[in-house]
RNA sequence: GGAGAGGUGGCCGAGUGGUUGAAGGCGCACGCCUGGAAAGUGUGUAUACGGGCAACCGUAUCGCGGGUUCGAAUCCCGCUCUCUCCGCCA
């Protein structure tokens, strides 16, 4: 969420970021042009609003002060003229209401600024490699890249093996899921365990995160914090909680309400009661929707709404996170794609990386996280390269995004297994989200980032076609025997 | 799910319609006192939005939303969260 004061003051700054992502100028103009309105009008109507408000609370100050001087005429003479305001000031209200409900609607459904270093581009194509520079003080980074395996043999693609096994089974995911499901068993479930296992105390025990297990059903808020609301409502799975029998219910209520209210020995005449009854049924309907909640897509969502409306110290930061979770996604946009194997599911498992920090650490930290997401990578011995996205690739909050693509020797392609963002302070507005400097000059929004630490499925998809034997089993990288109870390879039965 | 109690500033806690953005205390910051420190003492100590070059001014905020009123922390309604007891449950 951009800062409309930002807007307001460097209106080009928004026309250029949105240019760069690929949206037309004149549309981009006309966007900025009309956010700028809306906040005039807001403004506008605020001013108009707090000058009467300021001469309704003076003038109540004096009725105060005049009934208890015992002189009520001057007490009517003033509250005859505040009731002037009973309309203009609810009718000002609205409107500064409606002008601000718009400019946030709109402002919510705009894309993070990409940083200037961001290579220009449309699509994955312009996307350029990453160069590892600064983060060679990671453990495990300094581990050599792991080369690509020459194979004697032609290998084979992960569900291939998979199915060869016994141990990968679409046809009974479609029978209890539907498509975009996937049922394991025996060593590859537990394979499957191990690599998230293996993630998460490689990260919590050698980087330094905190491990946390959080809900995996978030209200809209968190959704909104994180951006996956308003704009990417179809890609999620909604889990909705009914209130069963809710006319009936409402019915019901409101009734005895008023039959209370008609008993009441101080009961008014019988006009008062259809404000009453209107009043408590427009509650009982606003109370009892139905309860919304959702999936979450990636442990992103929890862990960085973690910090959402707080003030952090500063010698908290930065704070990382990191949690193994399921992830959900509708795969709304993606029909056709990857509809073999595991490679995109309705769910899977993910160990996501989080960290808050300073908006002055931010850029070192993306790089820190990205030689976390590598070193488990490099310890599996998996091949993979990086690259920056590209302003025409990146997601929706982020400011900048390396990938990196694993290579699947089965696929004879890279693969994208993580992505490592700084969503600068887009997030952290979205949730007003801050900390204290300690030069306390008031509070500062925190920067954001989020990486996939990695993603479970993908990184198992990896290790089967880069580890599979020309018999069909498969080894067990060296990182992951203790984690498959000294197992080092895995052949059917 | 049923019954009850509660939600006030960084923390504790007063406050049932009228200078209460909020007493008092703790904490914190700065000063005085002291050789130094403790104790003591004085002053200050929320956030957001809007206006102003600025000093500063205005508005809103006492869990959230709605209502009554000239005026609400205070009265009414709904929701929510926390705590206690009962029930149910992995």
């Amino acid at each position: 969420m951009h800062d409309i004061k930002w807007i307001r003051e460097e209106p080009n700054g928004l026309v250029d970021a949105l240019v760069r992502r690929g949206t037309d100028e004149a549309e981009a103009q006309a966007l900025v042009d009309g956010l700028i309105a809306l906040d005039a009008r807001r403004r506008d109507g605020i001013v108009k609003l707090e000058e009467l408000q300021a001469r309704r609370n003076a003038a109540s100050k004096e009725i105060g002060a005049a009934k208890k001087s015992g002189d009520n005429a001057r007490a009517e003479a003033l509250m005859a003229e505040v009731n002037g305001f009973k309309t203009e000031i609810p009718a000002i209200e609205e409107d500064v209401k409606a002008a601000e409900a718009e400019l946030n609607d709109t402002l919510a459904a705009i894309p993070n600024v990409p940083l200037a270093e961001v290579p220009f581009g449309r699509d994955e194509h312009d996307n350029v490699p990453f160069e590892p520079a600064a983060h060679a003080e990671i453990a495990g980074s300094a581990l050599a890249m792991p080369a690509i395996r020459n194979y004697a043999f032609a290998p084979k693609q992960h569900f291939e093996i998979g199915e060869a096994l016994g141990q990968m089974d679409f046809e009974a995911a479609a029978k209890l899921s539907g498509a975009r499901f996937v049922v394991l068993k025996k060593q590859l479930a537990r394979l499957e365990r191990a690599i998230g296992q293996f993630f998460i105390d490689t990260h919590t025990e050698e980087h330094g995160y905190i491990e946390v297990a959080p809900p995996v059903l978030v209200k809209d808020e968190a959704m909104f914090g994180t951006a996956q609301l308003p704009k990417f409502r179809e890609d999620q799975f909604p889990v909705v909680k009914r209130v069963p029998n809710k006319e009936e219910l409402i019915g019901r209520l409101t009734r005895e309400a008023v039959d209370a209210l008609r008993n009441h020995p101080d009961a008014r005449p019988e006009q008062s009661f259809h404000q009453f009854e209107a009043m408590i049924r427009r509650n009982l309907e606003e109370g009892l929707r139905d309860e919304q909640l959702w999936l979450i897509p990636t442990a992103e969502v929890p862990l960085t709404n973690l910090v959402a409306q707080s003030i952090l110290s500063e010698d908290e930061l930065p704070l990382r996170f990191t949690a193994l979770t399921n992830c959900f996604r509708a795969e709304a946009g993606s029909a056709g794609r990857d509809t073999r194997g595991m490679i995109r599911q309705h769910q899977f498992n993910k160990v996501e990386m989080v960290s808050i920090t300073t908006p002055e650490k931010s850029l070192e930290e993306q790089e820190r996280m990205l030689a976390c997401a590598q070193a488990v990578l490099k310890k599996l011995g998996l091949h993979h390269r990086v690259v920056t996205l590209c302003t025409g690739d990146m997601g929706f909050a982020s400011a900048r995004t390396f990938d990196i693509e694993v290579w699947l020797p089965g696929q004879n392609a890279y693969r994208e297994i993580s992505s490592v963002s700084t969503c600068s302070d887009f997030q952290a507005r979205r949730m007003n989200a801050r900390y204290r400097p300690k030069d306390s000059k008031g509070p500062r929004f925190v920067h954001t980032l989020n990486g996939s630490g990695v993603a479970v499925g993908r990184a198992m998809v990896a290790i089967l076609e880069t580890y599979q034997n020309e018999d069909g089993s498969v080894n067990v990288p060296d990182a992951l025997v203790p984690y498959m109870g000294g197992r080092t390879r895995i052949a059917a039965n």
